[in-house]
DNA sequence: GTCTATAAAGCGATAGAC
DNA sequence: GTCTATCGCTTTATAGAC
């Protein structure tokens, strides 16, 4: 274990913090407090200040979802069988409801307006690979489209419903329909 | 016009501010600006700050809800007329889209611990009128409280990616078909 | 690379005049 | 009921020692 830090360690704790309290509601103290570390080596690593680090955790989660999620999704060989993949890896990614999506708490905040082009670009690269394997499935275009839209838009509910009811469950059965939903003829 | 602010008037512009910013953004600062009150005015109608003023306009939703959705739902004549005029109620309220839900902002923020109940309360009883109309349409108890549940999950997962995406029609496109898969046999 | 000290601004909240 | 002034604290961010 290094004394030193290493921006692969702080970017997760950074987005827990993130994730938990929200853009606004995440303060450097508390962000000091997550990762161990002061004001001074946070502003060595990120010397654009608490936007850097929101913009660097964004892109870390982007790149997570390329390599686990949307990749797969297009490259799979079954594509029944990728799409199933990805509800269980979502599933898992979000701790059963009990993590939220980073992704969605910004979009729903004011610092929306400051990081469009990242929120909007996850979304429609997911929607974009989940419909090319619902294609493959031999869903039309449009109907392809509208479906994957449709389980983004699920996932993203079952969030927040599941927080707002303080129940993962209602997050397990959400997953459990979408798969459902996504594979039907 | 009077020149003496009414709760009645201060609520709603409350709320806004709320909306767009959640709870940790929403400054004493923004707040007097909407509201084109000072501090002490504020002070004086929410003795206990912040967290009253956000009490009273979870409240206020609340009681909105009551009387345009959850009561027509539940005693109507016609339960499928009933359920189609609460989708249409709902596209309406939350402008298609472009206006968010503080009940599910604050679900998802660091701020849900403090008014858990009535985030809690506002879905289960959202989902209990809902329920009720199923039943009346047909459906059984088990069925009925399921597609409430998803209908639910359908309105916030729609606020939540129409504003990700900044895209009116990805909410309307949603509460078109939540009508549709209301009203299924 | 990490820390402490500190600056400058903003925060929620209070006091008191009117 | 409304305002201004202000308190005490926290905020983001910087400076500089180590």
């Amino acid at each position: 274990m290094k004394a030193i830090a290493e921006r692969s360690d702080i970017l997760p704790q950074l987005a827990e913090v993130f994730r938990a309290h929200g853009y606004e509601g995440a303060t450097l103290a508390l962000i000091g407090e997550a990762t161990s570390l002061g004001k001074g080596s946070l502003y060595h690593f990120f010397p654009g200040g608490k936007s850097q680090m929101a913009a660097e955790v964004l892109a870390e989660i982007d790149r997570w979802f390329e390599d686990n999620i949307f990749t797969p999704l297009q490259a799979a060989d079954d594509p029944a069988r990728a799409v199933a993949e990805m509800v269980e890896a979502v599933d898992r990614y979000f701790r059963s409801g009990q993590r939220v999506c980073l992704v969605g708490v910004i979009a729903l905040g004011a610092a929306r307006d400051s990081f469009a082009t990242q929120v909007r670009d996850y979304f429609s690269r997911w929607q974009t690979a989940l419909t090319a394997a619902l294609k493959r499935l031999g869903l039309g275009a449009a109907a392809a489209r509208r479906r994957a839209e449709a389980a983004l838009l699920s996932i993203q509910g079952a969030l927040v419903l599941a927080r707002a009811m303080d129940d993962p469950k209602v997050f397990s059965r959400a997953m459990a329909d979408l798969k459902k939903q996504l594979l039907a003829a």
